[in-house]
DNA sequence: CGACGAAGTGGAACGTGTTCCTATTTTAGA
DNA sequence: TCTAAAATAGGAACACGTTCCACTTCGTCG
C-alpha cells in the first residue's frame, strides 16, 4: 500500500513500531510548536523520539513526508473533535464560516506549528500525494457537513466544487498568514469574503 | 528602498551592475527551465552568470529572493505582452477564463520553470513581501482588465474581492499542478469552475 | 594623478537534509 | 529453542544553501 511513502499506521505490525511512529510524530509536533519549520531538524527529531536517524528515515522518507504526516494526524484529530460539536449559524454561509473560523483560530493559536505544517504542505510533491489527498478529503467533508448539518445526502456536484474553491482560498490565506504577509484578521476576512461570494443563499 | 531585500533595478547605478543583475536572472531562468527548483543551485547560477558567489548573494539575499525576483520579471513580461492582445469572450466569465487559460498555458509550456518559480513563491516569507505584492498586483490588474475590457473605471470593491479569490484558486491549482497532484487539464478545469461560480452574470 | 571606500573575486567553512555502511537487537518461522 | 531475516542503532559522509574572509578591481573625490 505504501511505495516510497511514509509508513502508515496500518502498515505497522508490532506495538513497538506503532509506538515508535507515535513518538516520532510527537517529537515533530513538539519541535514544530516550539520553533517552526526550521526547528524540525531530522537529527533533533530522531534524538527526541529516541530513535536512530536511519530509523526516522525508514518511517518517513523525508522531512516533508514527516511534517505532512504530522499535519494529517493533527487534522484528523481536529476533524474528530469538530464532529461532535453542533454547528452554529442559520445560513449555509454562516455555518461554513463558523467552522472555518474555529479551525483557523485553532491553528493561529499555535503559530509556529501551523507555519511548519503549512510550509511542508505547500512544498510537498507528488510522492506525498496520498497524505495530501487525505487532508483534502477531510477538509471537504468538514465543509459539506457544515453546509448540510442535518446529515442529508443532498451534497451536489456544485457543493463539492464550492467546497474545493473554499479550500483553495483557505490554503492561500493560510500561506499568506504563516509567511507573515497577512495578519490574522485579514486571513479571517479573506476566507469570509470568499465564502459569502460563493454561498449567497 | 531596499532593506534586507533584493537589489531592485532602480537601485543599481551603473550599467555594469544592471547587466550583472540581468545575467543573474537570465542564468536563473535558464537553469530553472532546464531542471526546475533543484537545478537552481546558487553555485551554478553564479558560475553561469559569471559572477562570484558572494556577489550573487549581494544582489539576492537568498535563493528564494532570487527566484521570486525572476518570477516577477517574467510575470511583468507576460503582463505587458498580454496588455496589447484583445480579450476574447462575450461574458465576463468567458473573458476572465480566456486570460487565465492563456497565462496558464504559457506556464505549462515550461513546466520546470513554472515549478521552480511557484515553489519559491509558496515558500517565500515576509522578507520577500515587496516582490510578492508586486506579483499580486499584476495578477489583479490582469483580471480586472479582463472583467472590464473597455477600460471603464467601474471596478468595484466586489470585483477586487472576486479577483483575489480567483487568484487564490489559481495559485492553489498551480501548486497542485507543479507538485504533480493535478494534471494540466484538471488545473484548467479547477480554475474555470471557480470563475463560473464567482461570475454568474 | 593618487588614495580611499565600495563592489567584486575566489574559495574555505559551517549547518542541515539525506544517504550509506556496519554492528547489534528484535522478530518470525522451523 | 535456534537461526535467518528484518529492523534498529550509531555515526560517517556527501550535497547544497549560506556565511565569511582575504585579496583585487573599480569608481569617485581631493
Amino acid at each position: 500500500m505504501s511505495s516510497a511513502n511514509s509508513l502508515a499506521v496500518e502498515d505497522l505490525g508490532s506495538a513497538a513500531q506503532r509506538d515508535r511512529r507515535k513518538r516520532i510524530l510527537d517529537a515533530t509536533i513538539a519541535l514544530a510548536s516550539q520553533g517552526g519549520f526550521d526547528a524540525v531538524q531530522m537529527r533533533a527529531v530522531a534524538e527526541r523520539a529516541d530513535v536512530a536517524l536511519g530509523t526516522l528515515y525508514r518511517y518517513f522518507p523525508s522531512k516533508i513526508h514527516l511534517l505532512v504526516s504530522a499535519l494529517q494526524r493533527e487534522f484528523e484529530r481536529t476533524e474528530v473533535a469538530l464532529r461532535d460539536k453542533p454547528i452554529e449559524g442559520d445560513t449555509t454561509a454562516d455555518r461554513v464560516i463558523s467552522v472555518l473560523k474555529r479551525t483557523t483560530r485553532g491553528m493561529q493559536s499555535d503559530a509556529k506549528l501551523t507555519e511548519a505544517l503549512t510550509r511542508a504542505f505547500m512544498f510537498a510533491d507528488a510522492s506525498v500525494a496520498a497524505e495530501i489527498h487525505q487532508v483534502g478529503m477531510l477538509l471537504t467533508s468538514m465543509l459539506t457537513r457544515a453546509m448540510y448539518p442535518e446529515g442529508r445526502d443532498e451534497v451536489t456536484e456544485e457543493d463539492v466544487q464550492i467546497a474545493r474553491v473554499i479550500g483553495d482560498v483557505w490554503l492561500s490565506a493560510l500561506v499568506g498568514w504563516v509567511t507573515g504577509r497577512n495578519s490574522a484578521a485579514e486571513t479571517g476576512q479573506q476566507i469570509e469574503v470568499a465564502v459569502r461570494l460563493l454561498l449567497r443563499d
